[in-house]
DNA sequence: AATGAATGAGAGTTCATTCAT
DNA sequence: AATGAATGAACTCTCATTCAT
């Protein structure tokens, strides 16, 4: 098939220089890097890089975007796992992001730093679309508090549980990227904060009302 | 004394140069600010800057240091209050910065978008006073986790319940921005998170494992 | 004959191309004008136009040079009509110039618009072939000056006679195609432009010295 | 008066920036000329450039702009010359407008070759307000034809005769100036244009109806 | 023979910082 | 001391033409 080759030739090419941009992104942020390295880091002639994408907003846009989804589609994967409880769910859902996190490590510290000013200013179109994405994910955390609503979880509202599940996934994850631990020491630390996400930090004998 | 107000008039200027990029940079991003802007919207010729900054990025590192100590003290304040137990500590810890969030709105917005980038790329200085300051912070939490570690929290590690708070306030205070709840509404939500955070999601009749 | 067809549609599609190309010229000027756009709109690979053209320039060149002929041919054909006076064919040439230059409003606007620099600059070779062209129509105007140089015309210089007329015809033809006149307004303007050409503004009674 | 100086500076740098461009746009066509090559002409930085024009298409906009203007403004002062004839005055026009192609031989190639791609696709605001030019300096003739209605000119309508004056004058002006004729040569034969055009080329002893 | 992807020099423009006044 | 005009390196992006397939 001639017309499949040709794609997969241009899919793997948007590839590599979307891999290149990314590591310049991520050593320099996206205004620190010039197209010109890009082109050089990917070896593509300048040219080249301009048929695939329209412009440097856009490289990173796609960037974000791919990413997002897989990281969607690997959350989802989760959610419809029959034989998991809520709870084992969430399990997944937290250990799932943390190794998304770390497996991406370049990626997300770029899409991360950059998010607001970029996206807002920028590429409001590539934000909207992100915030959609996440609007999902947050879904699926909180259909999952639903389930679990009766039995497992408290009766908080499960939007809120689903909310602050999502803040509390990202921020361990993000700042297991700037520690050096090990994937030991890391587990045990996700494990941990799952715990406490669980149980609470208030000691049980004590009845808390606050 | 003369000087003394000589030294009052210098540092008034620099505040209201902080002040006009502060604004600039909020709405335009740090590399979508011209200093020729903020001159202008300082009412300060270009050079004048020059003799308060030594260049775009200082005034940058100067506006987020000073907001980062403001919090810090703010947080220190309330972790030498005598009258107070250490829950009531944390719970103040999370209003106080909430409040400090949504007072200094366009600074968080971008000190947190750009933070990454240019901390670590452009300005390795300031992201390491910066990195100092969170941890003094973090410290504070972790002591009265401690205060409270005989009856009052679970015996979790302390620093690690320092950390997750700092990551939950944080997220919790952040998203805040972007909504537009009355300050009832939010006020409600921060104490459904912070009740989460000390009794956890699990229900407490069934005994979580996990 | 093969080769007849094989040249037939050679010439058919340089024609094609030329049109297309004169359509995009028009719109959007020489150097606004891309091959590749050229390449589109006339529904052949770019490769294949660089078989019948070496270059952009030379689709311009060809292009002006085909209609420059085309009127000179029509203004011959009306120069050796036998049964016109001189007038006659005066008001002829200035009517038929008037009707090439509205039924090939396009080529007439990038022609005109874009004549001087890209002729004298870009191509030199062309800007001599048209001026030759000129030449030749001028010199048709001059001879029938000289036909009517015996009693219909007076004997100023056939010569500056024939290179006014080239001048009023095409001032009054172009900005003819800026107008919204119809057909019947047009003409009547022709036919005054015309009757002062003869007449001269002057009014008869006073004696004309100046 | 020290503002005054800065003004005067400024607008001599403009003036030499302008003069600097013109030679070159003259020699290579507006899209043949590089700022580079402005700015290196012109003895100023690039950069200095851009704080007195904002673009590369201002610098050609002010450079037409002028140059109308000042023509216009010849052509005014004779028209409210009081001791003239309007046959006089048509007479003036034509010299004075012919001298100003003269003198300003490169500015006028430039803007004739350039001027409707240039105008109506670039620059519609430069357009637009050169046709208001054009519009007024038409005027004036047609007000000169109306002054003469009685007994100096004949009955054409003033408007055409001015549209045609308008026309015939620029032609024999432009092409005066690809001829190396000497200036007696060239009065000479402006003189015989215009008895043409007062006088017609029909001869008179023939009643001219056509 | 026919194609259209690949090329890279070069375009216009910006802006942090300096320094003569 | 205070200023803001001057600077020019560096940026992103374009497109006529080529040539491997």
């Amino acid at each position: 098939m001639d017309i499949s080759r040709k794609e997969r030739d241009e899919l793997r090419r948007q590839r590599e220089i979307m891999e290149a941009a990314l590591s310049i992104f991520a050593a320099q942020g996206f205004h620190g890097t010039t197209m010109a390295q890009i082109s050089e880091s990917a070896q593509y002639p300048l040219g080249t890089i301009y048929k695939y994408f329209s412009s440097k907003k856009q490289i990173y846009h796609e960037l974000v975007l791919e990413r997002v989804h897989q990281l969607g589609d690997i959350l989802y994967e989760i959610s419809i796992k029959k034989d998991l409880s809520p709870t084992e769910k969430l399990k997944q859902f937290l250990f799932a992001k943390s190794k998304f996190y770390r497996t991406n490590n370049e990626f997300i510290r770029i899409y991360i730093s950059e998010r607001s000013t970029i996206d807002s200013v920028l590429m409001p179109k590539l934000n909207e679309k992100v915030n959609r994405m996440n609007d999902k994910m947050v879904f699926l955390f909180q259909k999952t508090f639903e389930q679990g609503q009766n039995g497992e979880f408290k009766s908080y509202p499960p939007r809120e549980m689903a909310l602050l599940f999502t803040d509390i996934a990202h921020s361990v994850c993000w700042s297991s990227l700037f520690d050096d631990e090990d994937e030991e020491t890391h587990h045990k630390r996700l494990e941990l904060i799952f715990n406490i996400f669980l149980n609470g930090v208030a000691d049980n004998k004590t009845l808390q009302e606050n």
